[in-house]
DNA sequence: GTTCCGCATGAATCGATAG
DNA sequence: ACTATCGATTCATGCGGAA
């Protein structure tokens, strides 16, 4: 059964050279429950997902907009009212969510005036009241991180990768994830570099047959909750706000070739390009129309390295 | 004024080879305002605190008894009930903090029923509504964590260390934890960038080039809020809940010689230990006898090796 | 082809200044 | 008094061009 997908138009605003114009935009307010996925959704994350079924998605990884920042595209929530903005955001997502899935939150709260304010942990205990189980809080240690100098603190290296899921029992590849062993930290998530790569498979070449068995038995090891990635800082247009590795390493650890990820905020389109290189089905979902072109755009581009590679 | 100091005696449960035996200890209800610190106080932090006056601890720094861990040393306070036991020390820790002081906690919450507890979070909630002012949350990154698998989650790679203060404006020393700078500054230093001396510009109108010869001549740079240290893998009979080094950084981050550093949990003494190694005054609190022996053993360790250097 | 080097660029934060 | 804006501070990384 085929629905006719319904539109409507409404104009928004764009930035162009000069400053912001109007401009018009078809906006989808329907799906086909099945081929919608695999494109990236302009409007409003509630009132899309609202068309969409129960238990169809298998991973959400989303960095929402943090509270007060990106005034300009999102309006700049204010930390005291949060919590009360995202809770019906993960009330969808838990409708969408399969029984086995799970749900990861990229953030980190802002100082405000001085302190580190509470939105954060005060929207964990707002979730696990909707019925989300706190599962686990992993660690993204951001190795190039914003410089500056303060008489109260120092730079902030870091932020959350909140995992929340809705059973005690959920899937989990943890062989898909795993990395070099030895100095794992130092270990591009990235890619392996080609030097890497020779001097492991020098190292491996030399030794005796015997021994290579041995080290290529223990070549990988399980990583930690803690993840160590450089933002990327490349002459992109628009600055992700989380490298690709990032989506990545969720997507490969939380689910198989075929499975649906949503990205409900997804900016720039970093969640679907990752999941697009994985093959993984996706869902992508912005509010900003130009968020929305650049994510397409970027999503297109992936297409045309694929394309090359298969044809290579 | 010299008060003349008072003790109590009671009797305390102390495992020997064979078992438990009763011990006779003497346990000071009183102190001399300024000479009761270098030592290893045998008591309830609650009470030994009492005797304190207000502002006489420059830093509190504490790994506290784990939520239904420790049993057997602490009675292993249940999760459910971890913040209600922790405020009162929480109000005596605030009362003899000085005005511009800190109080670092090291903690972690546990996995319950698999999904980690809330009580760590809300105690951040509650430390604030008795007027704490969450400053900043450092991550320890433990290089080598403890080993194991579980379907669910990977190894536990991180603990925190939670910054609270009094006063947004705190005695912060920052130099003093300077780490050397990565290998890119070699390119830095032969020519400054256009960027560079663009972004300059506003600062030559007002104090003109010193920052930048300050700048070009710096061999180390301020680190993170991510702290990288491996955990003490010695042959102690006692496992310390940190290493040395964790608190030895928020000493010399948060003190200068000479200053007070409190620990009222103090287990194996580690904190005292990394106090006394850097010329501050400490005050060390444990209320279970055996840890009390392991502390008082491992300072006159310190006193030994303190004693040998001055004779080189 | 590698390696080296130059260089822009950050989901930042504070304090002072302006409205 | 209280909020908005702006300048100052700072450093690891990836990319692209050059050797």
């Amino acid at each position: 059964m085929i629905k006719k997908r319904k539109y409507s138009t409404r104009y928004v605003e764009v930035r162009s050279k000069t400053g912001y114009v109007w401009r018009e935009e078809r906006v989808s307010t329907s799906n086909d429950n099945g081929t919608s996925f695999d494109q990236i959704v302009y409007g409003d994350a509630l009132t899309v997902l609202a068309e969409y079924p129960d238990s169809c998605v298998d991973l959400i990884f989303t960095s929402p907009p943090y509270a007060d920042s990106r005034k300009r595209t999102y309006g700049g929530i204010h930390p005291d009212r949060y919590v009360e903005w995202m809770l019906p955001f993960a009330d969808q997502f838990y409708r969408v969510l399969k029984p086995s899935g799970s749900f990861v939150l990229n953030i980190k709260e802002k100082t405000v005036d001085g302190e580190r304010h509470t939105y954060v942990i005060e929207l964990i205990l707002a979730l696990r009241k909707r019925g989300w189980l706190w599962t686990e809080e992993y660690i993204w240690h951001k190795k190039n991180c914003y410089p500056g100098k303060w008489p109260n603190r120092f730079r902030d290296a870091w932020e959350r990768c909140l995992h929340f899921t809705k059973s005690k029992h959920f899937s989990m590849y943890q062989e898909a994830v795993m990395v070099p062993m030895g100095d794992w930290r130092h270990a591009r998530l990235r890619t392996l570099s080609d030097t890497d790569r020779k001097r492991d498979e020098s190292r491996v070449l030399s030794g005796f047959g015997k021994k290579i068995e041995n080290w290529v038995g223990r070549q990988k090891a399980y990583p930690t909750n803690v993840l160590h990635l450089a933002t990327e800082c490349g002459n992109k247009q628009h600055s992700a706000a989380f490298p690709e590795a990032l989506p990545a390493w969720f997507i490969k650890l939380l689910t198989k070739p075929g499975d649906v990820v949503l990205d409900p905020f997804v900016g720039s389109g970093t969640t679907a390009v990752a999941a697009a290189k994985l093959h993984r089905s996706f869902l992508g979902i912005e509010i900003n129309a130009e968020f929305v072109d650049l994510a397409r755009r970027n999503m297109s581009l992936i297409g045309n390295i694929q394309a090359e590679l298969s044809l290579a």
